[in-house]
DNA sequence: TGTATTATTGCGACTAAGTCGCATTAAAGT
DNA sequence: ACTTTAATGCGACTTAGTCGCAATAATACA
C-alpha cells in the first residue's frame, strides 16, 4: 500500500516547516509537548528523509538536526553547503553557499557533511 | 603536578601514529587488545586532544574520530579539511586541500567538522 | 634509594541518542 | 461498513561516551 497522511507526520512536519533553524529529535520534541512519541518522532523523520522532503546532518556534536529541503526538486538534492551551530544559544542553521570539494581518483562521494561551530552574531 | 608518561599513553599514541588512517575508540580498543580500559582510551584520547597533538572529529555516523596532528604545530591547528570514510571498509582519511567557507557577519568559527562518506577506490 | 604526592588507571554505574519488536490504532481502498 | 496494512505507542534494548571513586603507579624530593 502507499503512504499514509497521520497527524504524527502533518504536526512534525508543519513544526519543521515554522521553526526555519535546523532541528533536532529533542528540540521538536518539546515543541511537539507529548502529542507523539519518541520513536515515532525518529521514524517520521527518517521517513521524510527517504522521501527526499527532509535532509539530515550529523552534529559536531554527534546529534542529528534535521531541515526540510528548499532548494531540491525532487530526487536531485543539494546538500552541499556548511551547517552552523552556535554554542552559546545552540541555534543551528545552513548556511548559504555551494561547498566544492574534489576527492581522490576513483572515491565515489555518497554523503556530504559540513560542520561548523562557534558563535552567532547575537552570541558574540 | 605536571603530565605523566603512562603505558596506556605511550601504547595509544603508537598505535594513533601506525595506523595512518583516522581511528574510531572501537578500533584503537580491539588494535589494543585489551591492554587499555575503555575509559582510560577515552581519556587520553581526550587529554591528547587538550595537549594539542591529535585532532577528533565526528563522523557522519555520530562517532568520534582521532588522529595525529601531522602539520600543527604548536598551538596553531589546521583542521579545515575534509575527512572520508568508506561505507564499504569503513576506512576514515584525512582528504588534502584546505577548505574556505565564509560565515555570516559577526559569526565567530571555533570548530570546522567536513566530513564525507562514500566509496573509496578499491570499495567503488 | 625510600617516601610522599597526586596524575592516571580500572571498574562499575550512569546518561543520552537512537533503534527495534510487537501489539494496537487508524488511514485509505473497496 | 469492512478489510487491509501503514503507522503509532510503548517498552526493551544497544551503543557511545561520561563520571565517581578507590586503587595504582609515575614523578618529585628528602
Ligand atoms: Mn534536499
Ligand atoms: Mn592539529
Ligand atoms: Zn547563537
Ligand atoms: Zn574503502
Amino acid at each position: 500500500m502507499t503512504a499514509r497522511n497521520t497527524k504524527a507526520k502533518a504536526m512534525i512536519l508543519e513544526s519543521l516547516k515554522r521553526s526555519k533553524a535546523v532541528t533536532s529529535h529533542e528540540t521538536l520534541q518539546k515543541a511537539l509537548k507529548g502529542k507523539a512519541d519518541r520513536a515515532t518522532i525518529y521514524r517520521v523523520l527518517n521517513r521524510f528523509c527517504d522521501d527526499g522532503i527532509v535532509h539530515k546532518i550529523v552534529g559536531d556534536d554527534g546529534k542529528q538536526y534535521f531541515a526540510v529541503c528548499v532548494n531540491c526538486q525532487g530526487k536531485k538534492h543539494n546538500h552541499n553547503h556548511f551547517h552552523f551551530r552556535c554554542l552559546g544559544c545552540g541555534k543551528v542553521e545552513c548556511l548559504a553557499g555551494e561547498v566544492g570539494f574534489k576527492l581522490p581518483k576513483g572515491y565515489r562521494s555518497e554523503n556530504f557533511n559540513g560542520f561548523i561551530s562557534g558563535y552567532c552574531a547575537l552570541c558574540s
